[in-house]
DNA sequence: ACACCGTTGTCAACGGTGTTGTCATTTCTT
DNA sequence: AAGAAATGACAACACCGTTGACAACGGTGT
């Protein structure tokens, strides 16, 4: 089934070819807004930008994508990928915890390779097949969990969106304007370590440890602190069921 | 001293008079700022339509702030504010838990107000008076829970970056576009419910759930997650050290 | 009363954004 | 070879944040 020549699935094959070669056209202009997004930040994810960086005009983006939009959540949805490509498969018996936990480690590791597209898009849904298929990882990690179904739903969204917040919450201060960063970052040193200790003890006698805690230590006790209400949750069911 | 002129009260009192009256027109605009924000969304706050709305060319603003972010930040410490107007006064010897439930529910509620500034605001630190009295407030709670300072910095910030996460996550639900909103919001029926079962059985297993889960039951879970895990980890410094 | 100077308001402009429409050119199918 | 579909190039629209120049106003010092 080549491509020419056969006379009544012709048009069908060249329609699909035709759509074969929008796909891949579509795949290089998602590639190339993920390099201009780490690289320009993202302010300079722009679509002008992005014609620029394939050598295209614009307005011929959106031959390829609706609007903007479509292509963030091209994005979006390409980042889902990435994650289940970094976490690998789940092994038969692993407990859900340590699917959760590597799920969690895989969506921290790709927001900070990507933060621009983590902020453009971490309250966005694509119903695309990645997306598909991580939800369905994830929802069966909490069914393994023993618990009933609106439980088991009502912690699952605690964690994804958990996990997306904190996120979007890092990727947003990772990705200001370095002068803005600057100014925000420095401020824990500028007026907090100055505060008058009269009107401000607690935060004074606490300053040090506030400047060294890291994000990725307050992402990891938030993960842990959701998988301890999950168990928690399950072991009330359990005993309320016997 | 003071500028150019020897009559020392007279400038400064001149001076205070004229800042204060900067500060009236400033607080004028954040009043407007707000009430646009409120009204046209987040892509509706410009510059050019606040102006609009307080009978000023837009070029004047750049009087009351250097730049649009100023702007934000101002907006940011006045919503601070009412987080703290809305929960009014810790009673002496209120539960540490109590006091933090009370500060996340007024988060909740000020959030749910005026979703656009947090969407644009919640990852910013501000520095202001307001914003220092909230981590005096919070940082306070989390020491009388007995942890030691670096596990009960690590809480605290777990405590707040996530309850900042969340609402903004569930700010920027509900400040999409509405025609994108609906978009969003019907995949759970369109793909989700149509998924075929033999690749997706969890998924369509757990549909209905998935559906009536509300924003507000995940927040107030991922909080009371966190308080729990705070209180554990009390208990383990208690055990330790005794 | 007068001149002065800082504050305020107005206007135009610059460079940037997402998006649309039009028209010519290429590419592929029949 | 002819016709249709896809692609590319260019200009334009309506916005955006921000800056600079310039006129009008108001209180101050002499």
């Amino acid at each position: 089934m080549a491509k020419k020549t056969v006379a009544s699935t012709e048009s069908t094959a060249a329609r699909s070819g035709r759509r074969e070669r929008r796909d891949v056209r579509r795949e290089a202009a998602v590639d190339a807004a993920f390099f201009l997004a780490e690289r320009e930040g993202v302010a300079g994810l722009s679509m002008r930008r992005l014609g620029q960086e394939l050598d295209v005009d614009a307005a011929g983006l959106y031959r390829l994508f609706r609007d903007k939009d479509e292509l963030l959540l091209a994005m979006a949805e390409r980042t889902i990928a990435m994650i289940l490509d970094e976490m690998g498969e789940v092994t038969e018996g692993e407990p859900w915890q340590d699917t959760l936990r590597r799920i969690a480690e895989g969506t921290w590791q790709v927001q900070t390779r990507h933060p621009a597209i983590t902020v453009l898009t971490f309250a966005r849904t694509t119903g695309g097949p990645a997306e598909q298929r991580m939800v369905e990882l994830i929802l069966s990690a909490f069914a393994r969990s023993g618990l009933a179904p609106d439980q088991a739903v009502l912690h699952y969204r605690t964690y994804v969106d958990t996990a997306l917040g904190l996120c979007a919450h890092s990727a947003a201060l990772n990705s200001l304007d370095p002068d803005v960063r600057e100014k925000d970052d420095t401020i824990w040193t500028r007026i907090y370590a100055r505060l008058p200790e009269a009107a401000h003890p607690v935060t004074r006698s606490h300053i040090d440890e506030l400047t060294r805690v890291t994000q990725k230590a307050i992402y990891d006790t938030a993960v842990e602190a959701i998988l301890a209400a999950t168990e928690r949750a399950g072991a009330e069911h359990r005993n309320a069921s016997s």
